[in-house]
DNA sequence: CGGGTTTGACCGGCGC
DNA sequence: GCGCCGGTCAAACCCG
């Protein structure tokens, strides 16, 4: 696969090997192909930063909303009409205010489905044409548990056809469907069960939260992921594996390396060690290490973590330096037999 | 028959 | 007060 990199300082290493092209079209039809690719990744960050946004000055009203209702607390216009309040009203009122996010997730733009497949079960209380979009919008409520609050609302993009924008409202009270069925089928892989977190946020709130808060970073990391989310079919049979990295305490050391499955992932971080030793001893002919050597290199890194990516939620999940070390372990014993 | 979807009606908020 | 708009309701409909 060919790694990803727009220029925002950030050098992703080489996973392959990759074999100088000669095709003169081909070269052509693959910058054609980058450029009309890294359009598309710049309208989806727009998106991105917008929602940030938003958010922020969402967040910034609640926050001085908090701090207004604090200082001089007023009797709420719910309680000043009880028995005429409508049903309507008094739900509007136990609604969350907090916890909305957006979801952008690649589709066929000839599928006319607004179904967005996030782990969660849904049932659809409505449809509405909007103003600002000839397309409609589909209302769901979560059906997955009787008395869950979340709510989210589905439209194409209006940008773009192949995006639909699924906005996501209050916090699920139960766990997802397929974090269910992953516990169930999967009770020897508990570790990474247990690291599977929240299935309804998005990948670029996760790589936002995960990583430090770095916006040109953030951003070319999303944009890496949005284009891997496109090929997801390329992906079935294996996890894609995003390794984050820093390698000093200058950020500008940060850099990132993506796999097709978690295995390859592995190597590519035994083949760095193994380069950094051959860069220490280039004398050397042989070099050998133990795993206690490489988890000595991993924990010497100033940051280290996976992303992987789970075909079921269309989204990747986050994995600790902790992940890869056991990670890293089960795929060196497996190799040794 | 039960559960999900469709769709027109309805409601409250908001701007003018 | 009126009209527009987004969000929700609920009856009818569909489907397995």
């Amino acid at each position: 696969m060919v790694p990803t990199c727009i220029d925002l300082n950030l050098i992703p290493l080489s996973t392959t090997d990759h074999t100088p092209v000669e095709d003169d079209d081909m070269v052509c039809d693959l910058s054609r192909k980058g450029y009309n690719e890294n359009k598309k990744l710049k309208e989806m960050l727009s998106f991105v930063l917008e929602d940030y946004n938003s958010l922020k000055t969402h967040f910034n009203k609640l926050v001085q909303d908090k701090e207004e209702l604090e200082s001089s607390p007023k009797k709420r216009k719910f309680d000043d009409d009880t028995v005429q309040q409508s049903s309507w009203k008094r739900r509007k009122e136990e609604l969350p205010t907090s916890g909305i996010r957006r979801v952008y997730v690649r589709i066929d733009p000839l599928d006319k489905s607004l179904v967005v497949r996030d782990g969660y079960q849904w049932r659809k209380y409505g449809q509405k044409v909007t103003r600002d979009n000839p397309s409609p919008r589909a209302y769901y409520r979560c059906s997955f548990a009787p008395l869950c609050p979340v709510k989210k609302k589905v439209q194409r993009s209006m940008d773009d056809d192949g995006v639909l924008v699924a906005t996501y409202e209050g916090e699920h009270n139960h766990r997802s469907s397929t974090q269910e069925a992953a516990n169930a089928s999967f009770a020897d892989e508990q570790q990474e069960s247990s690291s599977i977190i929240k299935l309804d946020e998005v990948l670029v709130e996760q790589m936002a939260k995960y990583l430090c808060k770095d916006p040109n970073f953030t951003s070319e990391l999303a944009a890496a992921i949005f284009s891997k989310v496109s090929e997801v079919d390329f992906f079935k049979s294996n996890k894609h594996t995003i390794i984050l990295m820093q390698t000093s305490q200058n950020r500008a050391s940060r850099t990132f390396m993506d796999y097709e499955s978690i295995s390859q992932a592995m190597d590519g971080i035994c083949a760095l060690y193994e380069r950094k030793l051959k860069n220490l001893n280039p004398v050397m002919r042989n070099i050998t290490y133990d795993i206690q050597d490489l988890y000595n290199f991993m924990d010497g890194l100033a940051d280290l973590s996976a992303l992987v990516y789970d075909h079921s939620i269309q989204a990747y999940l986050p994995n600790d330096r902790e992940w890869i070390r056991n990670r890293m372990f089960h795929h060196l014993k497996k190799l040794a037999h």
